[in-house]
DNA sequence: TCTGGGGTCCTAGGACCC
DNA sequence: TCTGGGGTCCTAGGACCC
């Protein structure tokens, strides 16, 4: 049985999630903002239309979204998580198998449907989700993996397909393959993109014809696999059970610069402080730590640039907060250099395991059972009450250096509906 | 003045060992 | 004049994804 997958990809997810619960938002250009109003990372069609790019520096647009009032977001990923979640449930029931790609895509099994009517069948999963939960999807079918992604990336580009196209056995693959650019290949970045392009490979069509030797030299097997999903020969299966997590990161910019030690750990501490809780929820503990700081890197002349890093190993691995509190504020003190304005800081944790398996050191001083307890019990008031109801002081009350988010939407959909930190918006 | 955050995988090269 | 060879493990860096 030959295997076919179906993309579901939400259109303009951020965008369409802050359309749901604000009807003026219809028919407007809009965009979302990266953490601290940084970079636009979603677009209405309209604000596509204007020429805004997917990633670019928001003061670099500034003047377009205020000469045509685009509406602007800051993200607000409870919001976004917990729609996330809608559309998934919602998919599961299409399909025996479902792999949650990211927040806003999922591959669906549909190996099992080959005599149903594919098209059709994806049409009524797209109207499902969007009655359900009001996000507008769209649906690529193929052979592979990567076949299913330039279905879907055509579908959601061309009007006569409605949102759904199916590449399966179909008359139009080879047309469907020409039309894409390598650059828009599952798989293909800008790097690989420019090496195929100097080999004159510009189209996928050509990509699937390239030589295995050549492709294999230059873009690694992973540029072999992509060539052979191109000719319909699945080398990436759906993932239904992920692999456990391999390391977790919480690191922000600042919303000011700071240049005084106290501040770079009061941020240290909350980001230690979030990495231990999402360690928990995920029932891990890590071996490893690693505490950076940085000026702005973007700086190339004026200012004095630095970056450094202090890695504290734990032989009995950790998750409880007080004892990567007390080791991240430790580590701070040795990279902090006074007279830098640092920009970014942050906690990586490696060395995951499961909490269940870590092993106990012979000559261990800490009572774990004890700050185990004591962990559970904050958990627990923490996620049955407003966010951070209990906290540690060392993160600060007052955090000057705060990242921003200064247009930021109600949590619409979430218990705890705390008011924006700004009034919602400007226009 | 203003440029996000959080992941994965692969490879080359160095360290180390016999 | 001559300077082994081959294996494993680890890490940093580069590529990719959303």
């Amino acid at each position: 049985m030959k295997s076919i997958f179906a993309l579901v990809d939400c259109n303009n997810f951020y965008v369409s999630c802050e359309r749901v619960f604000d009807r003026r938002l219809a028919g407007r250009a809009v965009v979302v903002l990266s953490n601290n109003d940084g970079c636009v990372v979603a677009r209405s069609n309209e604000a596509k239309q204007l020429g805004i790019g997917m990633g670019v520096p928001f003061f670099q647009v500034q003047n377009v979204i205020e000469k045509h009032g685009v509406l602007v977001f800051s993200s607000n990923y409870t919001l976004y998580g917990d729609m996330s979640q809608r559309v998934m449930a919602t998919l599961s029931r299409f399909a025996p198998k479902l792999e949650i790609y990211s927040i806003d895509e999922a591959f669906l099994d549909m190996s099992t449907f080959a005599h149903l009517d594919l098209t059709e069948y994806a049409r009524q999963i797209r109207e499902t989700v969007k009655k359900w939960t009001g996000i507008p999807v769209s649906i690529g079918i193929g052979h592979t993996k990567t076949l299913a992604k330039i279905a879907n990336r055509l579908a959601k580009h061309s009007q006569k397909t409605q949102g759904v196209l199916n590449l399966t056995d179909s008359p139009w693959l080879d047309r469907a393959l020409e039309q894409t650019d390598v650059a828009n290949i599952w798989g293909v970045g800008s790097a690989y993109a420019q090496k195929l392009k100097n080999k004159g490979i510009t189209n996928a069509l050509q990509l699937r014809n390239a030589d295995d030797g050549w492709v294999r030299r230059n873009l690694t097997v992973m540029g072999l696999r992509s060539v052979y999903e191109l000719r319909g020969e699945s080398c990436f299966p759906l993932e239904v059970n992920p692999p456990p997590q391999k390391g977790l990161a919480v690191s922000r910019s600042f919303g000011t610069r700071v240049e005084k030690l106290e501040d770079l750990q009061e941020a240290i501490a909350l980001y230690a402080t979030r990495a231990a809780e999402k360690l928990r929820r995920q029932k891990l503990a890590a071996h490893l730590m690693t505490v950076f700081v940085m000026t702005n890197l973007f700086e190339t002349k004026k200012e004095k640039r630095y970056f450094n890093s202090h890695t504290v190993e734990f032989p009995t691995a950790t998750n409880d907060t007080t004892e990567l509190l007390s080791r991240a504020l430790a580590a701070v003190q040795k990279i902090y250099r006074p007279s830098y304005r640092f920009k970014k800081a942050g906690v990586l944790l490696e060395g995951l395991i499961d909490q269940d398996k870590v092993q106990a050191c012979l000559f261990d001083p800490t009572d774990r059972a004890r700050s185990q307890r004591l962990m559970q019990t904050i958990d627990h008031i923490n996620s049955s009450m407003p966010p951070d109801t209990l906290r540690w002081a060392a993160s600060g009350l007052q955090r000057p250096w705060q990242t921003k988010f200064q247009k930021r939407s109600r949590c619409y959909t979430t218990n705890w509906n705390e008011l924006p930190e700004v009034k919602s918006n400007q226009n």
